[in-house]
RNA sequence: GCUGAGGUAGCCAAGUCCGGACUACGGCGCCAGCCUUGAGAGCUGGUGGUGCUUAGCACCACGGGAGUUCGAAUCUCCCCCUCAGCGCCA
């Protein structure tokens, strides 16, 4: 959520951002009017209830026909007020149902652009490896060393799910403990949080509502499935007042995810694009001028992941018009597929600065004395199972059809080489 | 799921039965001033949010919401959460 004295202050610098990022710019025009007409009846009701509170005043110590009359003034005076507060509360619900609308505002580092030929490479690690055969993709792989299993996947549960078996399954669990291991060493601490997350908490980092539709709903208990660690994982400072000394709170979480991705898993085949997958996120709650130095350290933590396995990946820049609802700047981590012949989003990181902390009310004090300030808050994958296993598979296969694990994996899979 | 007790400011905690001077008692912590060589103690004032015509003024805030009333921390209803006991359960 943007603090609504800045849209005041400077609309010009909202609308500049809602442009850049392809928003439709009217709704500054209507958040200012309805703000304007908010601000004039509250003016309004704060007189009306200064009279009221003298009046209740003046009631308590008079007695007989006078009071009767006080009485008499004050219904009246009571029934205006009312009035004026219904007209209030219906206006400030318009203008929060604007507010909650607006996106965050780009870093001034983001570059300006509208699709994804404008998102900027920043830079390349790992050489791309030169097939001597023709790379199978991990679809036809899995299928048949037996490891992936579709079928069984969509008997069970529906299209767009998937099961692991086997070595698949060993392989799924060995790298959520290598990575939760890199994670450790770089000083994140473990959280496994809930899968069914409440609707507060998916507005506290912006995913109500707008992603809405993409989330699966338990209707009977007011339920949400976790669409991304994120989400809990952020909310669970959600209300609070952290002390200085608190920051910077790094944490990491593996949890399944979930995605409804209606009408658009059939786009993609293979376990790219899935109901739920497993990831493990990172999130961090730092001081306001540390965030933007925060944000490439957890950069270079999440890509870490992808180094020890010796997979070759890019970084990009997104620009403001592919830069998501609550970020203020993200960089992707694209992993190379060379069976699918794709750069695969592995992680994507974001600085929301205080758009998350203000939705969900976390905030810190510098000293005990001084007003408490929001935090800046931060995430990242760190790093995406089904797309990184994608990575893993299709690069490390040997022509037999067999997938070699890399050297840095293999004490998470009792030693074994490859997969054959 | 049932029964009972609770939720008041950064923290602890009075007030709630019986609505009105509650401008929310008091304490802890913190800040400023006084005092002191210094510190402590003591004393005085301050300590949340919002709006505005911003050395200030005003309003709001007693878990959340709705209602009754001229007036609600206080009465009524719904919901959330905490604790205890019982029940159920991997």
């Amino acid at each position: 959520m943007l603090d609504p004295k800045v849209i005041r202050d400077s609309p010009e610098t909202i609308r500049t951002a809602l442009r850049n990022r392809g928003y439709d710019q009217s709704m500054l025009d209507r958040f200012q009017e309805l703000d304007e007409k908010w601000r004039s009846l509250v003016e309004q009701i704060n007189r009306s209830n200064k009279t009221k509170n003298e009046y209740s005043v003046k009631i308590s110590r008079s007695d007989g026909e006078e009071k009767e009359k006080l009485i008499t003034e004050m219904k009246e005076i009571s029934l205006r007020t009312r009035e004026l507060e219904a007209e209030k509360a219906a206006t400030e619900k318009s203008r929060d149902e604007e507010l909650i609308n607006f996106p965050n505002l780009p870093d001034p580092t983001v570059p300006v652009g509208s699709c994804d030929a404008d998102n900027e490479e920043i830079r390349r690690w790992g050489e791309l490896r030169k097939f001597d055969f023709d790379p199978a993709t991990h679809w036809d792989i899995g299928e048949r060393l037996d490891i992936i299993d579709f079928e069984r996947g969509t008997k069970i549960a529906g299209s767009g799910f998937y099961v692991l078996k086997g070595y698949g399954a060993r392989l799924e669990r060995a790298l959520i403990n290598f990575m939760q291991d890199i994670h450790l060493e770089q000083g994140y601490e473990e959280i496994f949080s809930t899968v069914l997350i409440n609707e507060s908490s998916c507005y506290g980092t912006g995913q109500l509502p707008k992603m809405k539709e993409d989330m699966y709903f338990v209707e009977r208990d007011g339920l949400y499935l976790n669409p991304t660690a994120e989400v809990p994982v952020t909310n669970l400072h959600s209300g609070e007042i952290l002390r200085r000394e608190q920051l910077p709170i790094y944490y990491c979480a593996y949890l399944p995810s979930f995605r409804r991705e209606a009408g658009r898993h059939s786009e993609t085949k293979g376990i790219g694009r899935v109901h739920q997958f497993n990831k493990v996120e990172l999130v961090k709650f730092v001081l306001p001028e540390e965030s933007d130095n925060e944000l490439e350290k957890l950069l270079s933590d999440a890509e870490e992941v992808l180094k020890r396995l010796g997979i070759p990946y890019r970084i990009r820049l997104l620009c403001t018009g592919d830069l998501g609802f609550h970020s203020s700047k993200t960089y992707d981590i694209e992993a190379f597929a060379p069976g699918m012949d794709q750069w695969l989003e592995v992680s994507s990181c974001s600085n929301f600065k205080d758009f998350q902390a203000r939705r969900a009310g976390i905030k810190f004090r510098r000293e005990e004395h001084l007003k408490s300030e929001f935090v800046h808050t931060l995430n990242g994958s760190g790093i995406a199972l089904p797309r990184t296993m994608i990575a893993l598979i299709e690069n490390f296969q040997h022509e037999d059809g067999s997938v070699e694990i890399p050297a840095a994996l293999r004490p998470y899979l009792q030693n074994i080489a490859k997969i054959e």
